[in-house]
RNA sequence: GGGCCCGUAGUAUAGCUUGGACAUCACAGAGGCCUCCGGAGCCUCGAACCCGGGUUCGAAUCCCGGCGGGCCCGCCA
C-alpha cells in the first residue's frame, strides 16, 4: 500500500520517493491509517497547500487496501480497507506465531555485557536497573534477528571483592567493634551468603578509609590477587557472593551466558598483552614514580591532568587497562559489542575508547548510559553508604501484595498455583515498574508505584494475556476452536479495528526498539495493547457473536499471540490465569 | 571551572534521532459502569511542553543563551 501511494505521490513537482516516505505519518488517528502533509510540495510548486491538498487527493488511483482517501487542510489522509489489513494481520500473526515482529536471522554476533557489579554485596534496586535494561535489551536484539551472547564481568580481584575476603579471613574476635556491629541481630542460618557476607562491607569501606594501617593491609592483599596468589577463601566468598546475587537476579528472569572473571584476564596473559601494546603507543609516558600512562591531551577527555594511567608504580594494572584486554577479547569474537553502563562510567567509556584508538583498534563498543534509580527522598543509592533498598525485599513485599490478591480473586487455587502466580506478578511488577522509563531519565524510587499492579504496570499486561488465555479457553470448551478461521473479515467496530492497527504496528516498534535500543519503547507497546484489547474486550461479545464470533476469535488469539511476545521481550511470565 | 545527561498536567511518564492537523499513557482527584466472555478492568471530566532568543509556512522536537536538577573530572571500579 505504502508503495503504490509513494509512486503516486511522486508525479508531484518537487516531491523524491524519500522525500515522500519520511513525510508518510504512519501512527494514525481517527479516521484514518495514513497522512501526509503537503506543506513542502506546496511551496515547492508554488500552489496553496489546502488546494494541492484536495487535488492530490481526488486525483490519486485507486490503491488495493485503501478504502478512501480524502483531504483535510493541508492533508491527505488515507483509510485502509478494514478488512483487507484485518486479514493482512491476522494472518501474518497466525503464521509467524512467536516470531510475529521479529525480524529474520541477520547472522551477526552480538555481545551484550551488563550488569558487571562487584561480588560484594547484595543487588539493590539502582544496579538491577543495568541488569535489566541489559537482559531487557538481549532479548530485543536477538528478536532483531541477532545472535546474542550475555556476558556478565567479575570483578574478582579489585579493591571491592577484596574487602570482602579481607575481614571475613581474619577471626571474628578481632574485628574492629564497628564492623563486628554489622553481624548484631542477623543470623548467618537465615541469610543468602551475598547477604551475610556482604553485612560488613560499608563499614570496611569506611574503617580503611580512616585507618591507613588497614588500607595497607588491604592494599597488599589487592596486589597479592592481582599476582595470582590469592588466599584460598578468596574464591569461595566470590562464589558464594555472586551464587546469591544471581539467585536474586533469577527471580526477575536475568540469566547470563557467560561469566568472564577479571583474574582470568590476567593469569592467561592478556592484560599483560594489553599492558605491552599500551607502552608502545603514540602517546605513552611515564611518570615520576613508575606509573605507565597515556597523555590524552589529544583525546576530547574532561580530564583535568590529561593522562589515563594504565599501570601503577607498583606494577599492578587498573581497571581501564583490564577493560582493554576484557574489549579486545570481545572483538575477537563478536561483530558488534554492546556496554551497559552507568552514567558515572562515561569517562571510562571514553577512556577505553581514547586507549583502544591508542593501540590502533579502530572498533569500538557501543554504550547504552542509564541514569541512577534514586531513593525516595533523592540521593543516591549507595551500597558503602547502607542507603539502599535491596532487590530482595521489594520483591519480597511484592510477591506478600500479590499474594494476597490472589487469594482473594481465587480463594479455590491449590496453595502451590497460587504461590506461583503471585511470585510471576511481582517478578512482572517490579521488572515492567524499572524498565517502562526511558535510560536517561532519573528515577526516584518510590515503594507504591514500584508494587503498583494496575494502570502501567507489568501486571495489567500479565492481566490481558490471561483474559485473553480464558476467552480463548471458554471457546475451546465450546468445541468451537475450529470456528477461529483466521480470517478477519468481519472486524469492523472501532475497538476491532483500532485492534488490528495496534497489532499491526508490531514489528515496526520492535525494529525501532533495537535500533535505537529504547527497551522502554517495548514496555510502552505491550501496555498499548494491553489496553486497546481489555477496552475491545468491554465493549464487544465474542463468544455469544453470532456472525462475527469467528472472527473475533481470530483477533483474540492474535491478541494473545502478540501480547505474549512482548511478554517474552520484557522478561514477564505468561499467566494463563492469575 | 570543564564535560555529559535530564527539565512535558498535582505526581509520574511517551513523543524529540527523521519538525506538521486537537501532545501519549498512568497514578491521584470528580462522576459513572454486575450488557455478556475474569472489575488487576471499562467509560466521562478537569489539568502540562522550564525561561528567552533564532531557523522555518510550521518548533515539545532543530540551533544559541540562560535557569533548575543529576552525574563525572582517582595510580577506585
Amino acid at each position: 500500500m505504502v508503495d503504490a501511494l509513494v509512486a503516486a505521490l511522486a508525479s508531484v513537482p518537487g516531491a523524491d520517493r524519500a522525500a515522500v516516505e519520511r513525510l508518510l505519518d504512519t501512527a494514525g488517528g481517527s479516521g484514518w491509517d495514513l497522512a501526509i502533509p503537503v506543506h513542502r510540495f506546496a511551496a515547492a510548486a508554488k500552489r496553496p497547500p489546502r488546494e494541492l491538498a484536495a487535488e492530490l487527493a481526488a486525483g490519486l488511483p485507486a490503491t488495493p487496501g485503501v478504502a478512501r482517501r480524502f483531504a483535510v487542510g493541508a492533508y491527505v489522509n488515507f483509510e485502509a480497507d478494514p478488512t483487507w489489513l484485518a486479514d493482512r494481520t491476522l494472518a501474518l500473526v497466525t503464521a509467524r506465531g512467536a516470531t510475529y515482529g521479529a525480524a529474520h536471522p541477520t547472522g551477526r554476533t552480538v555481545c551484550v555485557e551488563h550488569t558487571s557489579a562487584n561480588p560484594n554485596s547484595p543487588f539493590h534496586i539502582g544496579r538491577v536497573r543495568n541488569a535489566l535494561i541489559g537482559d531487557t535489551l538481549a532479548r530485543i536484539l536477538r528478536a532483531a534477528g541477532h545472535t546474542v551472547t550475555t556476558q556478565y564481568y567479575v570483578d574478582d580481584i579489585g579493591r571491592q571483592s577484596a574487602m570482602v575476603t579481607w575481614i571475613w579471613s581474619k577471626p571474628r574476635s578481632s574485628w574492629p567493634p564497628e564492623i563486628a556491629a554489622t553481624l548484631d541481630g542477623a543470623d548467618e542460618t537465615e541469610e543468602r551468603a551475598d547477604h551475610w557476607l556482604g553485612r560488613p562491607y560499608p563499614a570496611v569501606a569506611a574503617y580503611v578509609k580512616s585507618h591507613p594501617e588497614a588500607a595497607a593491609d588491604l592494599g597488599a592483599l589487592c596486589e597479592r590477587l592481582e599476582r595470582g596468589d590469592a588466599p584460598p577463601e578468596h574464591r569461595r566468598y566470590c562464589d558464594a557472593i555472586l551464587g546469591g546475587m544471581l539467585d536474586s537476579l533469577r527471580r526477575v528472569s536475568v540469566t547470563f551466558d557467560e561469566f568472564v572473571w577479571e583474574s582470568a584476564l590476567i593469569h592467561d596473559g592478556s592484560v599483560e598483552a594489553a599492558v605491552e601494546r599500551l607502552r608502545h603507543a603514540p602517546h605513552f609516558v611515564r611518570e615520576e614514580n613508575g606509573a605507565l600512562a597515556i597523555d590524552t591531551a589529544s583525546y576530547d577527555l574532561p580530564k583535568e591532568d590529561e593522562r589515563a594511567v594504565f599501570l601503577r608504580g607498583n606494577g599492578t594494572s587498573l581497571y581501564p587497562t583490564r577493560d582493554v584486554a576484557y574489549h579486545l577479547q570481545k572483538f575477537g569474537r563478536f561483530e558488534r559489542v554492546v556496554d551497559v553502563l552507568g552514567q558515572d562510567h562515561l569517562l571510562h567509556a571514553k577512556t577505553l575508547g581514547a586507549l583502544l584508538a591508542e593501540i590502533g583498534e579502530p572498533r569500538r563498543p557501543e554504550f547504552v548510559l542509564y541514569q541512577y534509580i534514586t531513593l525516595p527522598g533523592g540521593g543516591r543509592m549507595s551500597t558503602r553508604k547502607g542507603t539502599v533498598v535491596w532487590l530482595d525485599t521489594l520483591l519480597d513485599e511484592a510477591i506478600d501484595r500479590a499474594r494476597t490478591e490472589v487469594r482473594t480473586r481465587h480463594p479455590e487455587l491449590p496453595e502451590g498455583e497460587a504461590e506461583q502466580i503471585a511470585v510471576a506478578v511481582a517478578s512482572g511488577a517490579v521488572r515492567y515498574h524499572i524498565v517502562r522509563v526511558a535510560a536517561d531519565k532519573a528515577v526516584a524510587f518510590q515503594w507504591e508505584e514500584a508494587l503498583s499492579f494496575e494502570g502501567r504496570s507489568g501486571p495489567f499486561v500479565q492481566y490481558a494475556y490471561a483474559r485473553a488465555t480464558s476467552l480463548l479457553r471458554k471457546a475451546e470448551e465450546d468445541g468451537g476452536a475450529r470456528e477461529a478461521d483466521g480470517s478477519g473479515g468481519r472486524l469492523s467496530t472501532p475497538s476491532e479495528r483500532e485492534l488490528v492497527r495496534v497489532l499491526a504496528r508490531f514489528p515496526s516498534v520492535l525494529a525501532a526498539a533495537a535500533r535505537t535500543t529504547h527497551v522502554h519503547a517495548i514496555a510502552g507497546y505491550a501496555h498499548d495493547l494491553a489496553e486497546t484489547f481489555n477496552r475491545f474486550y468491554q465493549s464487544t461479545p465474542v463468544l455469544k457473536a453470532e456472525a462475527e464470533r469467528a472472527s473475533r476469535l481470530a483477533l483474540v488469539a492474535a491478541c494473545r499471540q502478540v501480547l505474549g511476545n512482548t511478554l517474552d521481550l520484557l522478561g514477564l511470565e505468561r499467566l494463563e490465569r492469575m
